[in-house]
DNA sequence: ACCCATTGGTTGCGTGCGCAAGTATCTCTC
DNA sequence: GAGAGATACTTGCGCACGCAACCAATGGGT
């Protein structure tokens, strides 16, 4: 043994990978925890109605959302079923081709998303920016920016 | 609607933070999907085994353990109840607080650990180091290490 | 016109994990 | 030395979500 596997990675490089690890889990939880008890949506829901508010005409097809959102496609299927049950969103057939519904998000929806995202930003601010410079920020969004899942579009292959 | 909450994060800001969070889930579950197919292990095995064979003895507290991964303590139980039916881990139980247990690495999980660390550090380096310079990698470890939850020592509580 | 490969979406099932409640143990105080 | 409260872990329950299987629609090739 004596030279275990992860002795590879040296010492910078290991903090780099357990923080990244270990920042993200701390810092979604507590976003998390935050839009539940004060808003009663969890921030896969905020993060979908955001992607649908910049939207063109507030809609976005179904897998459209999956790629944004790095769910499956099963699991915005039933993220979606939520919010059309809460009544922030609403499914709308397309009419070029039957195969693919539009989640829209309703007027109800976008007072949900504005309310909410207030204090969300607010708590971003605090968790995230806060601990950064300007420059610093700028240079992590071009460091992040290179990895895999991190491409700015985020569309892709609209086709 | 006009001014968008998000509008108040600025463009280096956003692209920041959304690389933070799209890259996070991307790679992680590559990550994860290589370990379940080659090791028949999750991540959070592998990185529990890990934190397991770095501990003195080879052992550390369930509270330890929750503290480090950032589970919840019933979610450590679970887990470790998985690792000791694979037979990586035993309980053990402590001599001077009948209330805590440990868990103690055995020489399978050892074993384990070794075979899958290093196709396992390999996509690491793949998937996130390959990226960056070695300066680079510096400069993200300490920006980094700013964030709630990435405290070098592994115990927190954002709260 | 038909077949077949591809694509968009939903459903069945299993699992991971958080929350809250429960149990056992320790420690402090009177 | 008898509670009262803190601490370590486990258990009941529920939800979120990935995977695989499935159906429906589309479009290209013959």
């Amino acid at each position: 043994m004596e030279t275990l596997i992860e002795e590879r990675l040296e010492g910078a490089a290991l903090e780099a990978w357990r923080s990244y690890l270990q920042s993200h889990a701390s810092i979604v939880r507590v976003l998390d925890a935050e839009l539940v008890s004060e808003h009663g949506i969890t921030s896969r829901d905020y993060e979908v109605m955001l992607y649908l508010a910049q939207a063109p005409e507030r809609r976005l097809a179904m897998s459209a959302l999956a790629e944004r959102t790095r769910l499956t496609r099963s699991g915005i299927t039933r993220l979606v079923d939520g919010l059309v049950a809460a009544g922030c969103v609403q499914r709308v057939a397309c009419p070029n081709d039957a195969r693919v519904s539009y989640a829209r998000l309703t007027d109800a929806g976008h007072d949900t998303l504005r309310s909410a995202g207030c204090s969300h930003v607010r708590s971003i601010q605090r968790l995230f920016f806060e601990h950064f410079s300007p420059a610093e920020v700028a240079a992590l969004a071009e460091l992040l920016g290179r990895l895999p899942g991190a491409e700015a579009g985020g569309q892709c292959t609209v086709s």
